[in-house]
DNA sequence: CTTGACCCTCACGTAGACGTCAGGTTTTAG
DNA sequence: CTAAAACCTGACGTCTACGTGAGGGTCAAG
């Protein structure tokens, strides 16, 4: 497929596939006009990007973990084997930060609520 | 307290401070020479400031929320605490979708280990 | 009274993931 | 065959939460 239709299918803007290719997160085969041309398999791999530009990942950091990704049926480099671990604990660590929050969020909210009642009913 | 220590209490810098200032999200008298002051008050301030920048709200949105958080003892606008609930939400998706994100990893670091066990015994 | 740490106000610099316009080629529908 | 739609490569613009000097007052210590 070309890459209007990945966009559309993938749900991300063309200029975003450009710009993956240049880091190196996205391959494609060129026509003989220069037109990218894409594979199934490239939808699934653009919407794993997006799950870890959302978790907060950089272009750099997912680059290093796609050896993960790519082949997981050849001899994965440790280091990206030891880089998944750890940005899987920076987002555990991170996940837990966000539920406090949340918590302080209800608390916050709770206290609000509680005060309204407390004038309506006075 | 002035702007250095409420800096080193708080874990933010200089800088910051003044820009939450700027932003509206932070307050502080001014000695006649025209430098800051801060009460205690300030410090959990700012920890909270840090908890909804973590959480990803922007500073005009963490303005909007503000009115709940300074006077839970005065009666707090509808539209704050709508929009409180709003971001409630927002977050409460965030996470979501970050434990999606996780489980991803692991499964991903699972395949991996398994592949590299069937090397190793092979 | 001077030195050094701390504070002030501009105001430009930064990084990351794209948005957007320019200027030109290619493909597709009719 | 032609016009619209889609694609291409630069390359500058954008937004946010500050970083980082520049140039200059202020305050406690010696």
């Amino acid at each position: 497929m070309r890459i209007g239709e990945l966009s559309a299918r993938a749900g991300v803007s063309v200029r975003a596939l450009r710009y993956y290719e240049e880091q190196d997160l996205l391959t494609s085969t060129r026509s003989g006009s220069g037109q990218r041309h894409y594979t199934e398999s490239a939808v699934e791999r653009v919407v794993f990007l997006q799950r870890m530009y959302a978790a907060g990942l950089s272009s750099r950091t997912i680059a290093e973990l796609l050896p993960c990704v790519e082949s997981p049926s050849e001899e994965t480099s440790d280091a990206a084997l030891a880089r998944m671990a750890e940005e899987r604990d920076r987002l555990s660590a991170h996940i837990a930060d966000l539920i406090r929050t949340r918590d302080s969020l209800d608390a916050l909210m709770a206290v609000n609520r509680a005060h309204r009642e407390t004038l309506r009913t006075a």
